[in-house]
DNA sequence: CTACTTGCAAACTATTTGCAATATC
DNA sequence: GATATTGCAAATAGTTTGCAAGTAG
């Protein structure tokens, strides 16, 4: 994903155009699959860019939709890198390559139980996880 | 939910009956809602019992499919008693109430974005959050 | 009496915050 | 030059682990 496009809606957004910014923006593009913010932070703190750089980024970019945390099996500490738009995913537990799953088909199911019970939906979470191609291989 | 089809099912499964272990138990089901283990501790170790117990029972628990972890809004720290089907649940972001959502219709969608690029699905995690009826008007 | 459990304290991992120094607009 | 931003260190939150003592079967 290109970070131009990243970058000016930032700056749209009211925030500065920075050089730590940038680094975490580009950084997590250059990776393209699902990342930690700690792999961020280890490889940009040989820049001098701090921990907490790294987290307020990820943080504001997931505000703005570009980065959308995922829950994979037990963890809950990755993130991916997308378009904003409403979608899901589907996580590699191998390599983390992420792949765009846009239908979720949740949003009727969830209606119907939740009028039943007379529930204001206010959003969900839908993360499909398993083996790439190419990790299936490797794993057997 | 009745605590001794659970403490039966953890003896079947070899695990000691303890009397930490029932309190645990017992202590999660007479919430009945959405709960962290945090909740738990504090109220168990007025009686003695530690930190580890509790997350080790959760987490047997959760192994036999009793427990199962929510992820709602940016919390990722609850978890809600369940019978061990597979289904999902509606949270309540108010007052932790917890309704079973029966079909989540992800397979489906999930199934056809992974046969695309040869993914094998292992799993997935849906859960959908709002406020119960009780809740949203309370809150306005 | 043996193996599983427990409580405690300490360790760990993930994340946030206060604040003085610094850089952007 | 005013204000947003940064790096650092310390704080906080959630969870796990080592280990000696205790207990179920």
């Amino acid at each position: 994903m290109d970070v131009e496009p990243i970058l000016a809606r930032l700056q749209a957004a009211g925030y500065r155009d920075t050089a730590p910014r940038r680094a975490v923006v580009e950084s997590i593009a250059r990776r393209g699959s699902a990342f930690t913010v700690q792999e961020v932070v280890e490889e940009l703190s040989r820049r001098g860019i701090g921990r907490a750089t790294v987290f307020r980024t990820v943080n504001t970019l997931e505000e703005l939709g570009y980065v959308s945390r995922l829950h994979v099996g037990e963890e809950c500490d990755r993130y991916a890198l997308c378009d904003g738009s409403h979608h899901h995913h589907l996580v590699c537990t191998g390599c983390g390559d992420v792949y765009p799953l846009a239908e979720c088909g949740i949003e009727e199911a969830a209606a119907a139980a939740a009028s039943r019970v007379g529930f204001q939906v206010e959003g969900h979470h839908v993360d499909v996880y398993g083996r790439c191609a190419t990790c299936s291989e490797v794993a057997g």
